[in-house]
Parts: structure tokens; sequence; C-alpha cells
DNA sequence: TAATATAAAATTGGATACAATTTGTTGGAG
DNA sequence: CTCCAACAAATTGTATCCAATTTTATATTA
């Protein structure tokens, strides 16, 4: 899209945020500085700027004097990060639909027709960034920076609460929501969009079981059961 | 409000933070590290780090090579600036009214009543500092940290369109927008709320002059009349 | 005198060195 | 053998050092 030459340091930034964006990067994960120094080849004082900077999208948490990690948001953060969600993604839909252009209509195209792609050859890190590159690049039509910087740190962070959170057994699988979308930006129905946009968005919440607490990391509630079986038999 | 003891860190950003809210650093202002570093008796790695976070609040500008500025606004950024906040402060009026307690009413009271108090002994600095605040906690009450947290910094970008971009000649008077906004709350009125809210973003917005552009900073402008002037003369 | 080239000073960018803290290991007492 | 303490290794936090760039001052020439 821009062919201007990233600096060292967006590209190394890029690179943890992408990897988070496709969940391999997940929840808890230790970031030791000696590691990404030796990975991308750069010195501690990069690697602990491009942390801050992460630290700061929420996308990794750092524990003073004992390095960072993923961030691993609780229940109530996910909700308020999709409260957060709705509220932006409907009440940018007006002006993308008044800014949507050819160009952008089918960019949005592409971007889900290489999403369904890639779920059906199972190629789940794809889909996974795909689908949220959707939701990013339909929200820079609406010409406001600070939303959509905003939306591409929430998407992000969804990112993590799906790794969290997402109900066991739920397979990807093409639905028409991303497309439907375009399809109502492209015809200028607004109200169609946002109630779209409304129950996309609350379908993918509802996948997840914030409900169940599963704080994964807490290990006295992962060993619970196990250690009350022991000591009652 | 919280008795927790800041880190240093914490205290230097604050404080860089504050004199931006209070249009003691105005935008273009130098930043020179060595300087900082003096001021608040640190080395330059805590100054760089606290004007990497400044910059992510685009407060600052980071210009490679050239040093660290007060940021300033363009037109265009004013106008998103006010899109978002008006998006933002609207859309959550609801939860806000859901949520706000009397504890919450009377401490937004109270800051009404400070910034009223400042504007009546011609305390500049705090009247604008104490308006931004009122928008932040009124925000808080909506219990939805990232957008508080946008919000938090919007209302500094706006300290910096208003010093730009004011009409000249614009005295500070006291009206009565908080404390009406307020009020509906305290009343539960969202409808009244969001209107109330909506007219007062407008004429925050209004009170600026964004057609011309009037880039304070490009000296050529700023003295092109007498310039003109004695050039004819 | 005005303009330009050159040199000097100041400032920023990045890597390294050192201090502080945490984590892991070994040895000994009970 | 288990538990605890002391020591060692590893990791993070901060300050400092050196290189690269920019800004300022000086000198030279037309």
């Amino acid at each position: 899209m821009n062919g201007q030459p990233e600096t060292t340091d967006e590209w190394i930034y890029d690179q943890v945020f992408s990897a988070v964006l496709e969940q391999r990067l997940i929840p808890g994960a230790k970031l030791r500085e000696s590691e990404l120094c030796e990975v991308f080849g750069v010195s501690r004082t990069i690697i602990r700027r491009i942390l801050l900077r992460l630290s700061l999208d929420k996308v990794v948490e750092l524990r003073p004097n004992k390095g960072a990690v993923i961030a691993t948001p609780a229940a109530e953060d996910v909700r308020q990060i999709f409260a957060a969600r709705r509220l932006l993604e409907i009440g940018i839909i007006d002006e993308v639909c008044k800014y949507c252009t050819a160009a952008n209509t089918q960019s949005l195209k592409d971007i889900v027709a290489r999403e369904n792609s890639a779920i059906q050859t199972g190629n789940r890190s794809g889909a996974i960034r795909l689908a949220g590159e959707f939701h990013v690049r339909l929200a820079g039509v609406a010409r406001n920076k600070p939303i959509q910087e905003l939306l591409r740190q929430l998407v992000a962070q969804s990112s993590l609460a799906l790794a969290l959170y997402e109900a066991p057994g739920h397979l990807l699988c093409v639905d028409d929501d991303h497309i439907d979308i375009v399809d109502a930006v492209a015809a200028g129905e607004a109200a169609k969009c946002r109630d779209l946009m409304a129950r996309h968005l609350e379908k993918a919440e509802a996948e997840m079981r914030l409900d169940a607490p599963a704080e994964n990391n807490d290990l006295k509630s992962v060993f619970a059961e196990v250690i009350e079986a022991r000591a009652t038999g």
C-alpha cells in the first residue's frame, strides 16, 4: 500500500505486533530483552523502546524488574474492549459510507477474499490477522486518525482476548458478515450497516466465555480440582 | 484521589503533560533533552522514555535528529480530534448516567466550582486545566478504560488546538454548560445530556478559526503584513 | 557589506558498562 | 530426605560514553 521504507524501529514493532495478531505470541509469553536483541540484531536500547510502545498499546505488560510478557486482559477488560469497539465501529459508519470510494470497496473485498481463502486452507493465523485488518481498514475509510489508532490497538487486544477466552471446540468457519458489511457500505445503507456491525461484534464477543473467570495464569484455580481430589482421595 | 506514591517516571510525565494542559508549554516549544535532565535531575535515558510516551499521545512531536517539540496539530487534525470527542463523549453518556454515583456527582460539581472560581480570579491556566479534567473525569464514570484513555489524550490535544486557533479577543467567561451537564447526568436524563454535550463540543470547536490556516510558527506569515507595509511604504 | 564556505559547538541516536533486583543452584543442618 | 540458607547466574534499570547529525559561530572572498 505505502512504499515508504520502514525504519528499523517500525519494522521490529510490526513484527512483534503481527505475531500477536496472528496468535504466534500468546498471553503470558515472556519477552526477554536479550533474546529479542539477538533475533533482530539490535541493542537493548531499541528493544526497550519497542516494548514500551507495545505496553502503551496494552499488548505487552511491563512488570518492574521482572520483564515483559504478552498481556493477559481480564474478563472485565475484554468487556470494555468490545464495548469500546461497538462504540467506535458503529459510530463511524456514517463517515465510512460517506467517504468510501470504489477503490476502498475493492480493497476491502480483497481482504475478505483472502480471509475466506485462509479459513478454507486451515490457515488460522492468516485468517485471524485478515479479520483484524478488515476492521482497521474499514475504520480507515472514516478519515479519523485518533479513532483508527485506538481501534488498531483494540483489535490486537481482541486477538489476545480470543486466545484466552474462546469457547473450546470453536472451529474457524466462513461466514458472510464481513462481505455483507462491505456490500452495505458500498450501497450507502448506513442504517443496515450499523445493524450488521452491531450483530457481528456481539457475535464475536459471545464466542468467548467471559463468565467463567478462567484466568489461565492463576495456578491455584487451574489446579484446584486435582488438589481437591488428592486431598479427599 | 489515589494516595499511591508515583514513580519518578510518572511524576515527570505528569509535570510535562500538565504544563501542556495549562498552556504553559505551547505548540512549537522546544524540549531539549539536557534541559529536562537538569530540571528533573535524571539522566537522558529517563527523559527520552518520557518524550516517547508524550509523542505517542500526540502531544509532543519527535523529529529525527532534530529533537522534540510540543506538537502543532494541523486544522484537519483538530477537526478529527473534535469529531472523535463528539463520538466518544456523546456515545458514553448512557453508561455515565447508568453508573454515576452521588460521590461522582459531587466530585464533578467540585471541579466545576473550582473551574468557575479560576475563571473569576483570572486564572486562565487553572481554568483550562479544570475544564479538561471535567471531561476526563466525566468519562471515567462510564467505566471504560480504553475510551477514557483516548479522551485524556484528545483533551490535551484540544488544549494545543485552542492555543493555536482560538479566535482572538476570546475572553474567559463563566458559562453553565458543565454544571448543566452534571445536573442532567444526576437526573438520569441521558437524551438531554447528549444534546447538551453535543452543543457544548460544537461551541468549543466553533470558538476556533480552523478555516484560516494560521500556523503561528511560520514566521513568514506572522510578519507578512509588516514586511509588506514596509516594502510598499 | 553580503554571501558563502569552513570550522566549532551543541544536540541527538545508539551501544555499552555498571548497579540493582530477581531467579536458579548448591551445600548443609535438622 | 526435606527444608532452608547462602551463593551464583541471569535479567532488568540507569547512567555514561562515543558516533552521527544539526546548529551556531567564524572567517574568507567577491
